[in-house]
This record gives C-alpha cells, structure tokens and sequence, in this order.
DNA sequence: TATTAAACGAGACGGTACGTCGCGTCTTGGT
DNA sequence: ACCAAGACGCGACGTACCGTCTCGTTTAATA
C-alpha cells in the first residue's frame, strides 16, 4: 500500500507544467516567458529555474509530462489495420488543437537546442519506435511483412512522411491522405512483374 | 543587351544577406540578431527592418537566396539510380556543415512563425516537389515505377524519411543509410507472393 | 511702387513657419519634430535644412515672424499709467494661449541653445528694452522719474518680476498682479521718513 | 541611536545621480542621455527608469539633490546688507560654473516639462521664498523696510531681475550689478518729493 | 523657344537614443 | 530554511528623428 506522499515541490512542480501548458496555449510557445509562467504561476523565477534549465526544457517537460500521448498499438491480428489506427491516432492527436501546436513548437525548438532535442528523442520518439519495432517484429514472425523489412527503418519510413507534411509543408493531414501513404509504402514504387 | 543595373539598394541588401549568413555560422541562428547583422554590416537598424519583417524573415532570405541549392535531377535512364544520386546530393547539402545547421534553423524557425512556413514552402518545398514530381512521371511513362503509384505523395515519402531522421532523431545521415531507405521504399513491406 | 515680388521660396518659407507654429500649438514643441514639419507642409526636409539650422531656430522663427508682438507703449503723459498698460499688454499676450506656451518654450530652448538665444536677445529682448528706455527717458526727463533711476537696470526691474512668475513659479499672473509689483517698484522697498 | 541603514539601493540611486551630474558637466544637459549615464555608472537603463520618469526628473534631482544649495540668509540686523550678501551669494552659485550652466539647462526643462516645473518650485523656488520671506518680515518688524511693504512679491521683486538677466539677456552678472540693482529697489523709480 | 541649372518632394541611409521586455542571477523580507 | 517578489546588469527589441545623401521632377532663368 505505498501511496505517493505528493510532497509541497511536487505540487509545486506540476503547477508551474500546468501553467506553462496553459499560457503557451494561449499565446503561443514563442510568446511564452519564463518570467511570465512565473507571474500567472504565482511562483519565484528561482523556483523554475531551479527545476528547469532553460524555457524550452520546461515546455517540453510540460509537453510530454501530463501523459505519455496515447499511441500506443492495438493489435488486431492485421498488421496493415493497426498500422492504419495508431497512425490515425497519431494524426489526430499530433496534428491537430490542442496538442498539434504544441508539439510542432516543442520540435522547432528541438531544432535551435540540443538538450530539448536530445531529451526529445528519449522521452518521445524512442519509446515510439521500441513500440512499433515490436509490433513489426510480431508482424513479420507472422508472415505479414516482407521477412528482409529493415526494421531499423522503420520510424523513418512510416513516420517520416506524417512529419514532412505536418512540418515541412504544413498541410491538414487528413486519414485519407495517411490510408494513401499506407498503401504506398506497403505496395512500394517498383513496378509488379 | 540587358545589363542588370545592380543599384545602390540592391548591393546593400546583397551585403546584408552576406553578413547575416555569416553570422549565423558563426554564431547560430538562435543567437543572431537583427542588431548584430546590422552593426556587422555596417547599416542602420531601419535598413534591414525596411526589407525584412523579422530575423526569420531574414535569415530564410538570407539562406535560401544565394544559390537555388543545387538539389536538380540527373536523368540517366535509371529513375532508381537518379533518385539514389539527388537524395545523395540533398543529404549532403542539407546534412552538413556549413548548410545543414542553417537549414535545419530555417526549419526549426518555420514551426514558429506561419510567415517563415509559407515562404519557406514556395522557394524551397515547392520547387523540389515540381522537380522530383517531373523526374517520376517520366520514369512511370517509361515503366521504371508502378503504374498506380501516387505522385503527390512523392515527396513525403522519398523526402520523408530523411527529413524525420535530420530533425526528429538528429542523427547523422549516410549515403548508406538512404540507400537502404531508397531500397525499401521501392520493394514495400508488403511480404512478395 | 515697389510690389514684393512674393517668390515661390518666400511662399514655402512662410508655409513652413506656419506649418510649424500650428503643429507646436497641437503637440507642444517637446514633441515638434522637423519630419514632422516636413511631412505636414508637403516639404522634403532639405527644404527646411536649407533655411535654418535647428529646430530651435525654425520654432524661433515661426513664433517672432509673425507680427510682431504689439508691445510698444502708450504714450498718455502718464508714465506709470502707460507702464501698467503696456505691461498688461505683454502678460495677457505673454501669459495666456496661444501664444504663452509658445513663448514659454522658446525661452526654455534658448537655455539649451545658444545660437537660439542670442537671436532671442536680438529680436525680442533688445528692441523691447529700447522701446522701454526710450519711454522711461521720456518720463525721466518730464520729472516723472527719480532723476538718478538708472535705465540700464529698467528690463531687469520692469519685466524681470514678471518673467520669474512665468518661468519659474509658473502661477498665472493677473492685471492685479502687476499692478502691485508695480507700485512696489514704484515705491520702493526703503521706508519712507 | 539612529544610525542610517544605507541600503544597496540608496547606494545606487546615489552613484546614478553622480553620474548624471559628472556627465552633464563634461557634456551639456542636452547631450545628456539616459543611455549614457547607465553605461557611464554601470547601471541598467530600467534601473534608472524605476527611479525617475525622465530625463528631466533624474536631472533635477541630480543638480537639487547634493546639498540644498548654501543660500540662507545672514542677519546682521542690517536687511540691506544681508540681501546684498545673500544675493551676491546666490549670483555666484547660479550664475558660474559648475553650478550655473546646470541650473539653467534645468530651469529650461522646466519650460517643456511641467512636472519638473513642478518639483522644481517645490525643492527649490518655494524654500527659497520662505526664507526671503523670513528675513523680511523681520526687517519689516525692524523698521528697515517701509511697512506697507508687499512680502508675497518679495521673490518676484529680489530674484526677478537677476533671472531675468541670468536666462533671457543671459549676461553676466556682477556684483556691482546686483548692488544697483537693489539700491534701485530700496529707493523705488518714484521720484522723491 | 529650348536648354540648363537650381530647387524641390520624396524618402533611403548610418546613426543615436528611446522606452520596453525578458534573460538568468542576486537580495530581501515574510511565513 | 525556503520561497514570492522583484531588483539588478545586460542585451536586444522595434520605433522615432537626426542630419546627410541620392533620386527623378518641376520650375525659372539663360542662351
């Protein structure tokens, strides 16, 4: 029966994640001041940047604490409608309000700050692909994938193409467009014999 | 006969893009100002804020103006071996020294500001895509690529990947690895009957 | 039967001045900007550098050209009458919108500029003196005067008291005002046997 | 037992206005820039900026701040002589260096900034009439000065001239024009019977 | 009358300073 | 002893004018 003895720091803590949520929602990540998490926060700089490096670690903190972002694999028995819900789910929660901004500025930022991005990759995108290597892996086992499928590139190629356009071109992405990338990637470029 | 009459406006705004650029090498572009490039220059604040609207504005100009970079498709006969060489090519400029960290700024700066996004997209993203969408139409008319395969998908699925490993997981990018990519991404997952 | 030619410069010189003394009266002269001038009368700026050198001088200017100030003296036999009279004159003109605030500023400039102050003295402070030392000479020699007053010291005395409450307290300064100064002046502070 | 605690800040308010004094002697009031003195004192604009509204203020209470200027009256039980000297000290501290050009810029501001008008009567102007006043009226009780003697028109009256000399012909003033001057005042411009 | 030089409007330009904002560090005072 | 509150040195922001400097375009006086 150990129950978590939520000390004053960890309420704290959450409360200033909480807050800069809040405020980078409403104006905007480049908007956001630490001094001003601070103020709405109702808390001393000094306690922020005892917690927290620099603004973009606590927003990504703030991002990416609250929950793992559910994107998690069902596991239907068909690898190809999996596929198509968790990236569906990942469309939906990444592209769109209100987590899309916030991820596409937390990404940005990870672009000018090694640390955001370092940390970026190990608290989101490794855990992401650990969890679609293993449910390729099974795919594979199971005959449903081309058994020389690298899968070391497999975040690249199913994920990198929802990146491009969310980032790159900055288009809606609808489940449409993400069913056509499917097919693709599974039919390939080359022609049939 | 046309000479280009190269005026007195038109050689300032040269020397700042020059001296921006190299600032930002030296210095990155986080820690670039509009100050800074002003005082290197040797030009009045106004001077540049007459032509830019803000250091994204600028630093996109500054970047994406002094060559269109050279990311054009040979055309062998081998639409296979012409993508292998373009994105060979792309890898190496947008991966490296000195372009790459700029270009990977200009992409990070894009996630913040619209106006960065939508111009970065018709000087670069666009381009591109008129590119490789013309190299690929003549492969599938020559029978190089299936012939259901869908072409507005082109880029996110060729440049795709690359982009996610350049940005998301920041590791380097060898030839090799695109390769394998490229490989991939022409035999598809689905398992070969 | 000379007509004044009234060329196209003196025409833009006057636009100018008058251009000038209204926007001093809508903004204050702490606020008067010579592109603020220049944009006002339709006037590029080098069209107002080419006719004065400051600021200062073209405010200068603007307020003393236009008349000026009707401050010369009756002459009703009656000294002391004619001096209260003249000097109500100057306090209701001197004290009071829309000139007052006008006049007030350009004595303030000219304690920050010396150029503007000695115009000041040449075209204000001197012909007002000489106007005054000649009534008083007058008066003096009708008996009206203590034959020793000395007149070098008559601005000073005369008009000094006044400026003070002006410039210095800044309380409004009534007829009434004056009126006593005067008889104190008059008078004289020594008891009288 | 009241020692005066010194905090840091008094100790910064005083360095600030030290350095505005220091800079406005080697430059001029109307160089003066607020840019200039935080740099000069290494002192951060905002830090100024909390302090004084303005230019203006901050210079005012630069030049009022370091002593209540020495101009107390004597009593001999002479009034004459005492004006004489009090005024004589008074010419000698606001009419030379270092202390004249300061007081004159500052009496300038005052013209284009009425809350520097404002404070500038306050620690200045109205001490100084007290005490005028004071002496005075115990010449008046004393039978040196005629009865009837207005009191309130004392400082328009004793300081009138000398500021009108000091900021209007911007002569310099003597001794021996201040003594004439007052002779002037005592015997009155009425010629004796 | 046609030519030409000057004056002109417009406004770009290198500067300086403005007053504001936020950084990350340091003090202070209250609980 | 910790913490909110916020002062502090610093650096940059974006703006306003300064006084100088091209630009074509009138305008008037000369040839």
């Amino acid at each position: 029966m150990t129950d978590t003895p939520r000390t004053r720091a960890d309420d704290r803590t959450e409360a200033i994640r909480r807050t800069t949520l809040e405020l980078a929602q409403e104006i905007g990540y480049a908007k956001l001041s630490i001094e001003g998490v601070a103020a709405r926060a109702g808390v001393g700089k000094h306690t922020i940047y005892r917690r927290w490096p620099s603004k973009g670690a606590l927003f990504l903190d703030a991002v990416l604490s609250p929950q793992q972002p559910d994107l998690d694999y069902p596991d239907t028995g068909d690898v190809m409608a999996d596929l198509r819900t968790q990236i569906h789910h990942a469309v939906d929660l990444l592209g769109r309000p209100p987590f899309g901004p916030l991820f596409q500025s937390l990404i940005g930022e990870a672009q000018h700050n090694p640390a955001v991005a370092a940390e970026l990759n190990e608290r989101f995108a490794k855990p992401q692909e650990a969890k679609t290597v293993a449910r390729l892996t099974k795919a594979r086992e199971q005959g449903q994938l081309a058994p020389e499928f690298d899968l070391d590139l497999a975040m690249s190629i199913l994920t990198g193409p929802l990146f491009f356009t969310l980032m790159v071109t900055q288009e809606p992405v609808t489940h449409e467009y993400v069913d056509r990338v499917l097919e693709a990637l599974f039919a390939g470029m080359r022609p049939r014999p």
